[in-house]
Order: C-alpha cells, then sequence, then structure tokens
DNA sequence: CTGAAAGCGCTTACAG
DNA sequence: CTGAAAGCGCTTACAG
C-alpha cells in the first residue's frame, strides 16, 4: 500500500499539501497540484477511507434503506441512487429490512448509522412516532422517497398517490366499470403509511365523484406484493360480491390477482379487467394495464436532493400517466352479486 | 458521541481492556466484561468503524457486486446475502455494475475496493483475462456466485447449467416438440461467461440424444433479459424458422419473449410453447414453465462460505428442478419453415 | 500558497 | 488478566 507519505517525498510537498492537491482544494498552486497528481498517479495512490473518516469526520458513505430489495420499485429506485452516488464519489451502503422489525430497529434507534453514513436515503418507510426521534439523533442529512411520513427537515420525493389511484379508477369507470373491488394496501394500519392510505382515497373519491357508492365489501387488505396481491383475490372471489374489475394497489399486487384468476379459469380482461399501479418492467409482458411512476427518476432526484448545496425543494411530486394494454375493457356483463 | 475513553473512565479501566471486553476477546475476566458491557449500554455506546478499521485493519465491509439489481435473480441472491452479512456484522457496500464498462474498470482495477472491504462477492460477473490479474491483486478473499468463471481461489456457487438447460430441452422435447428455438445468452461473447455457453451446451446436447439435428437458425443471441428476449424472438418470427416451442436463457428473456408472441397474436401454449430457467417470482402469475434455480440460496452459500473459518468447499453446484406450469404443451401442429 | 504538528478514536504488541 | 504507549493514515487549524 503507497501511502501519502509515499506521494509526498515523490512531489517534494508536505502530506497536507498532498491531502488539499488530491482533493482539489483551493489554495494549491496549479503547478504543484500537478505534480501532487502526477505522483499520486504514478504510485498508483488512493486515500484510505479508514483514516480520511477518522481524521475528516466524513465517512463517505450513503446509507440506502429498502424494505424489499426484491420488489420492482424498490430495486429500481436502488439502482439509480447507487449510479448517482458512485458517481458522487459515495459509497452505498445497503440496508434490506426485509421485514424484520429487529433490523428496524437497529438501524434506527442505533447510533450504528451515523457512524456509517454522511447521510440516509429511507425508501418507503413506515416511520412509528418513536422512530421520529431516533431518526432526528441520527443528526444526518436525509431524504425520503415514496414515504407517506417524511421526516421533518429532509426533502421527500414522490408521486401523488391519490392522483394517480384515480387515474387508474377513471379509466375504468370509463369503460362502464362499476363494481371495482380495491386489492392490497395495509390501510388501517397504525403507521398510516400514506401511499396506502392516499391510493384507497384516490380509489373512494373517483367512485363517488362517479356517482358510485363505496362497497366495502369490495375492498380487501394485503401487503403489496405478489402473494399479497394474490391473497387479497382469492379472499374477493370467496366473498362473492360481484365484481367486474380489481383495482390493485401495486403491479405486483396485480400479478398476483393474476395469479389466482388463472387458476379459478377467470380470464383478462374477458370476465375482470385489471389495473395496477408502478409500471412494472414486467407488465408489457402480461399486458397489465397500469398508473406509471418514474421510479428511477425518484431514486436520481433523492440523490440530487441529497447532495445540493443549496436549499433543495422540499417536497417533490413526480408525474404519473396512465398507460393503457390488454387488461382491461367494457365489462361484458355486470355480475350484481 | 460517546468514545472510548469515557466507557473506560465509566467502568474504571483502561480503554484496551474496553476494546476487549467489547470485542468478545479472550483475557477479560468475566467480571470486568461485565462492568464494561454495563457502562457502554448505559452510555449507549458504540465503537467509531472508521477508528477500528483504521487501527485495526479490517474495514467490516463486504463489496457486492451485481450487473444489475433490477434483475430477478441479482436482486434475489443480494437479498438474502445482505441478511446473512448484516448478521455477522458486517456492512453491505453494494456495487451495481449496470453494463458501465468504467464502472467496472473502476471498481477492479482500482485499489479503492480493498480499501473499503474485507472480502468481495462477485455475482454473475464476467471477467476478462486482465481482470484476473487485478483480482488477486486486490489481495482480498472472495467468493463467485453464478459465475461460470471462478477466480483462481475463490470459492464458487453456482448451479449445474449445463444440466438445468437439459432439463428444460427434455421437458419440450417429450411433449413431441423438434423444432425448438434458443433465445438469449451471447455464447460467441469474448468473455467466454460460461453460463450462457453452458445452457446453449445443454440445448445442443438435449436435442443430438434425441435425434433432432439442432438447425442454427433456430438459434438468435440476445440479452437476458425483457428487452433481449422481446428483440431475440421478433428476429427468430422474422426468419420464418418454423418453430413449436422456445427455450429461453432465463425467465426474464422468456417474458420478453411472451411479449413479442403476444403482440403477434401468438398464444402460449397452443401456438408457441414456452420455458425458462429460474423460477423468477412472477413465473407463476404467467403461468410460465421453467427450471426452477434456489437463488436466495445461492445468496446465503456464498457468505458462509466467505466467512468460514475452515477450509470452504471450493465448488458448490446447488440443485435445479424443472417446474411445469401452463406455458408449454404438446405441439398441436409442427411448423416445418 | 505551503508546512509542522496535533489529533481523529480506536487496536495492538509489549510489559507486567 | 490488565494497562501505558505507540501507531493506524489521514485532515485540519495554526503559522508563516
Amino acid at each position: 500500500m503507497t501511502r501519502i507519505d509515499d506521494v509526498a517525498r515523490a512531489a517534494g510537498v508536505s502530506t497536507a499539501t498532498v491531502s488539499r492537491a488530491l482533493r482539489g482544494l483551493p489554495m494549491v498552486s496549479e503547478s504543484t497540484r500537478r505534480r501532487v497528481l502526477d505522483a499520486a498517479t504514478r504510485l498508483g495512490y488512493s486515500a484510505s477511507p479508514s483514516a480520511s473518516r477518522l481524521a475528516g469526520g466524513r465517512t463517505g458513505g450513503v446509507a440506502v434503506v429498502v424494505p424489499r430489495i426484491t420488489r420492482w420499485f424498490f430495486s429500481t429506485v436502488v439502482e439509480a441512487a447507487e449510479e448517482s452516488l458512485h458517481e458522487a464519489g459515495y459509497d452505498v451502503l445497503l440496508f434490506n429490512l426485509g421485514g424484520s422489525e429487529q433490523a428496524r430497529l437497529k438501524l434506527l434507534h442505533t447510533g450504528a448509522l451515523r457512524q456509517r453514513a454522511d447521510a440516509v436515503m429511507l425508501i418507503s418507510m413506515p416511520l412509528l412516532a418513536e422512530d421520529f426521534a431516533a431518526v432526528s439523533q441520527l443528526e444526518l442529512p436525509g431524504v425520503t422517497v415514496s414515504s407517506g411520513t417524511p421526516v421533518p427537515g429532509w426533502p421527500s420525493i414522490r408521486i401523488d398517490d391519490v392522483g394517480a389511484a384515480r387515474k387508474a379508477m377513471d379509466h375504468l369507470i370509463g369503460l362502464g366499470h362499476t363494481r371495482i373491488a380495491r386489492i392490497c394496501g395495509e390501510s388501517s394500519d397504525e403507521l398510516a403509511f400514506t401511499t396506502h392510505v392516499d391510493r384507497r382515497r384516490g380509489y373512494l373519491e373517483a367512485l363517488t365523484r362517479a356517482g358510485i357508492t363505496p362497497d366495502p365489501a369490495l375492498e380487501v387488505e394485503g401487503s403489496l406484493d405478489l402473494a399479497g396481491g394474490a391473497a387479497a383475490t382469492e379472499q374477493l372471489l370467496a366473498r362473492d360480491a360481484g365484481f367486474t374489475a380489481i383495482f390493485a394497489t401495486c403491479d405486483e399486487a396485480a400479478m398476483g390477482a393474476l395469479t389466482t384468476l388463472r387458476r379459478h379459469g377467470l380470464r383478462v380482461p374477458e370476465d375482470v379487467s385489471l389495473v395496477g399501479i408502478d409500471d412494472h418492467d414486467l407488465a408489457p409482458a402480461i399486458g397489465l394495464t397500469t398508473v406509471a411512476q418514474p421510479a428511477a427518476e425518484q431514486g436520481r432526484r433523492a440523490v440530487q436532493t441529497l447532495l445540493a448545496p443549496a436549499a433543495p425543494q422540499r417536497d417533490v411530486l413526480l408525474p404519473t400517466h396512465l398507460t393503457v394494454r390488454e387488461s382491461t375493457a367494457a365489462p361484458a356483463r355486470t355480475l350484481d352479486g
């Protein structure tokens, strides 16, 4: 390992000057800087992160926290954020909570994070009342993505969830559907994760505006993934409430619904229309109509906001748009359960 | 921030003893250890990673390198590896190469990695001849997952790709297919990434064993993802070579094929049978027949092997199995192009 | 614009 | 089993 002293000696300057020159600080003459850069390159020098961190107080890392990296939205946000962060010279520390309450507590309620990251990016993290205190004690800059419970003082990047849900619903209503089920999203959850609450609100608002009375029998809660969508649809069918369309809170839930419908011999869209939110990579493969949200863009904007020197925009809402494919059609016959 | 001195003072011992006690080293009496632990807990102390790293020489991090975190296999491996690594007390440094040659070079051919990680996990990383030298100069322990080009001295975790491809093919052949196309996998690639080469070999072997002469017109190269599968299938149809089944090198390519087939009004399996390799989360949603591989298990085993104190098994082959769903059936009519 | 020196907060021989 | 002291490799005031 070549150290800073080696470079200093080779360039004929002090270590302080090497440090300044390499980090591009002002107060170094161009000729000196060039000599230092040359020596560093020649010796293949790169500063020890541990030493820099200890001496400088910065860790050079950003913690990226997701519920489940295996889900489309999260992996897409992380991929975009990772690229931006590495470009800016940061290490990316990945934390995949995986639904483990223990992992969540350890991360949030421990000094661990503050000592390993310069900033935090919380993606779709529901926070409890006591978490807010812990998060501010981190004394770290942060940003939330797609989080309905923004942290005071942190900017947030997200979409208008009420509006996105309304777009999906208006499409179904426009096709003539009146018995529209809603699956997934734990809106009764004490975490009050507004993504779920907002999408449900959009669902209810669209119905009401169209003069359709919401029917609680058409709503089934469940987790926002394949299994959740499959199970919710199973329940829905068991209720025999009569529906011609399903509004799934996200595309993966819609795909889960598809699995269950397929198992019951129901065709989409002939028997049931199906719409989601996301525009998952695989949505085209299954012809899923959905409301597209810019996931990668949210990751990039989050990093940008985090690293912005000036006062960043505090609450960024990115646009969504309806993408019609083959999973929706006019109802063939209305099953009034 | 409470530091080690604070704990030492509170416990009435030296910092050396605090250090030993907290890290569970021997040579500390039980009573002393207890006192130190108490003090540390009371003060909410946790050691500064930067300082530990600088003094101890360990970084406490493991670099996890993937081509694209948005693809099923990679996110699934990473999720499992992340859990195991955090359990073992390591930080997870994520590197998503995203096909950027620049990112790849920077990572492999720079001292950067050695100074930030104690070990490296390379997932499906094709390596060039010059990369091997760079990787060994890292002087870091490592492991490869699903990599056909194992690094000398590093253990590798993977599946038998030849065998997996044969299982898929034998299923199609057993159904009566003789005109079976193969899509995706750049086997001519100079990287000689054996995953592709091996799966192709399985394809050819299965044909030959069944007495079917391979037809080059039925093979289309392409990237192992949705877009690649869609484009390859488009090409395949344009060739008009006559086929009744498609063997896709991975499930995402199969899903891409599905998109194209759908666009051309072809039904699966009535017009074309389709089989992949992976058992992607969404395979059930689209009824895809596939050869399942244990992705999460590969992530866990990789970490286990990396952290194993004793001599680890050098080359671990995990089992695969055919999972029949609705995308395959006997050919209705053979289109002999 | 540049350098000498202290200090960041730990761990690790070395003694005892 | 425990402690005093050096050292890990940088960065940062402080001087000049």
